[in-house]
DNA sequence: GCTCGCTATGTCAGTCACTGTCATCAACTA
DNA sequence: TAGTTGATGACAGTGACTGACATAGCGAGC
């Protein structure tokens, strides 16, 4: 007989969506995702660090994987870089991933304080791009200008992504939004 | 005899920083803010709508400025749109309100919900300048790209106007960082 | 001048997020 | 076999925030 359940983070997090999901982010307390995997409210807190958390703590590995990819690209432009650590770190969110990714969104959408807590993991985002373009070689401002790119073309083709109807793979979508904004900075760069 | 002190909300406001200067954000309770100033926890829900919400509610006038100063500038191009409004809005940044600013700065950074709440609001400033700039005919995806390089210049030329040894007036910080951006925007178009 | 309604406030009870502390108990280790 | 470890439970406590109701000056209308 074992002491507890194994995996305690992932089903607190699979219900923890769930609930989110059908009875809204406010309306969810922690004491009842907890005790809807046979756990207490207090070991909640013991895998994440608040409420919100539990839809964030995966993106410590986000980051790891921009950092890990643009480190690993071949020598290349600023953009260059960021073009190639997109594409790696699409690859991650697999066809499976993606009703879970819409989920996800739509609950944070629908709320505030969720809202809020994503922009701050955006910002930590951009933040360690920077450090990573900055370890190979680009100065600044073009390592902030850059990773500021990185971060706000991962997100636009993220929403595209899950959005109804859209087939492509996120790579795919990725790479075209970043088209997109290469024609779009040439376009405006002239005040 | 009057029924309650006037201006409840300013009192409110000023005793806020100012504890939270002193002992910290989340050292400081709500109860104590509001008894600082001859009133009740329960008073300071009714004038704000949360602990952090305090130090942010000058944001809607902000945002006001911005979307005015965008209506109200002659034709130009949309980074001319923004440099106009730019400069007017700074206009409101007294010399007189930079002891402020910089106590406010001081304390939203030294803790995360805050710096939560502060993203939130810039990517809301960011949306209204979006909004602003299609009413004077902007297209998108150039108006969004506007928008956001409008608030990054607003947000780093203010932490430059409260930055040590800064005279320069915040006007003056706006227009030369937006020079900056345009440099380097032209050298870092090819990718 | 009296009454009535308005409005900002006080009071109080309640919920819930989050924390500190101590106990438990199976598994691992020496 | 005894001691240690690690994830958990139990429980009490704090503080943010809310809802409901009471109160007291002020002004409007009579």
């Amino acid at each position: 007989m074992v002491r507890w359940e194994p995996g305690a983070t992932d089903r607190l997090r699979v219900a923890a969506l769930e609930l989110y999901v059908e009875q809204g982010f406010e309306q969810t307390t922690v004491g009842e995702i907890a005790n809807s995997v046979g756990l207490t409210e207090r070991t909640f807190f013991r895998h994440f660090a608040d409420k919100k958390e539990v839809l964030f703590d995966g993106q410590d590995q986000l980051r790891q994987a921009f950092v890990d990819g643009i480190a690993a690209a071949p020598p290349s432009t600023p953009l260059g870089l960021v073009a190639t650590a997109l594409t790696q770190v699409a690859e991650y969110f697999t066809e499976d991933r993606r009703t879970w990714s819409r989920k996800r969104h739509q609950v944070i959408q629908a709320n505030q304080p969720l809202k809020e807590r994503e922009l701050l993991k955006l910002a930590g985002l951009a933040t360690a791009v920077t450090e990573a373009l900055r370890k190979r070689g680009i100065k600044d401002p073009a390592a902030t200008l850059a990773a500021e790119t990185c971060v706000t073309v991962f997100s636009i083709a993220f929403v595209q992504w899950i959005a109804d109807g859209e087939t492509r793979s996120l790579a795919e979508v990725a790479r075209d939004t970043l088209s997109e904004f290469r024609i779009l900075a040439l376009e405006t760069a002239e005040p």
